[in-house]
DNA sequence: TATTAATCTATTGATTTAGTAGAGTTTTAA
DNA sequence: TTAAAACTCTACTAAATCAATAGATTAATA
């Protein structure tokens, strides 16, 4: 499961996007919009912020925008950003991998294969997942 | 990530389907091959009882065995009998479905497809594992 | 220079995770 | 029939993570 703050990331960012090239954005309203707590996306944008994701204005007139276009920030890179691995468990993690003490033998365990062919397909999928693709899917199904 | 509970449950399962109809295997046993904590373990293998997976005898020359063929036990179902919800959201949940608190319109929402789509992939690859498969795997490895 | 809005540090309560302790019950075999 | 083996059940705990809040600070602008 995705944690609230990852799922707030990523509303936050669908947002953002759906302004893109518009101008800053306060924290306020977004907040309001998607109804996350101001402090906690605060702290969330912040991070986005340090990803290089977005960028903040400070002052009168301020507030949040993305400094990368919408095709390219997909759910992959925010979900690995806030919530850490992508695979189910370290050893089969690409981007977090750390062997499994227990195992004595990577090579011989039979799960493994399992959860790469998991990981690689939620890879694909979530890769896949633009912020300009969801705009897109938003706005068609709001027709 | 799934917890190490999880982890631990698939390989204990892994271990009694190596063993699947010579007999009950005492926690003991499990607990040492798998390195898997003993009083630990035993709160696992009495869930995987509940669950009508494992039986268990108790006494002298006791302990757990399957009781549903290996063919028949995937990682699907541990992971949710373990763990809960394999979707990424509680909202693409289709066994702990709940509506998100914050979204007012769920059927518009953006990221609801690609979780959908994340859940089917990964549903599909875990239902297909199942304890014979990862079994016959370890054994061809191993050769 | 007052106002607006992000920044940074720190703390907190709730929940989950990972495990431990110990008394109780059932079964078997000597 | 009784001792030992082995599962059962209840309760507890430490540590980590999650979700959020508080408050003082800094920067930009009109």
């Amino acid at each position: 499961m995705l944690s609230k703050k990852c799922k707030y990331a990523i509303h936050a960012l669908v947002y953002l996007a759906e302004r893109y090239e518009q101008g800053p954005v306060q924290i306020q309203d977004i907040s309001e919009a998607q109804h996350i707590p101001k402090k906690f996306l605060e702290a969330i944008l912040l991070e986005l912020r340090h990803a290089k994701i977005l960028e903040s204005k400070k002052g009168k007139g301020g507030g949040y925008y993305l400094i990368r276009k919408p095709t390219e920030v997909n759910l992959m890179q925010v979900m690995r950003l806030i919530d850490g691995p992508i695979a189910l468990l370290p050893c089969v993690s690409l981007n977090y991998y750390h062997s499994c003490d227990e195992c004595k033998n990577e090579k011989i365990c039979g799960i493994r294969d399992s959860l790469i062919s998991v990981r690689d397909e939620t890879l694909k999928i979530l890769g896949n997942s633009t912020l300009a693709k969801i705009v897109k899917r938003e706005r068609l199904t709001n027709k």
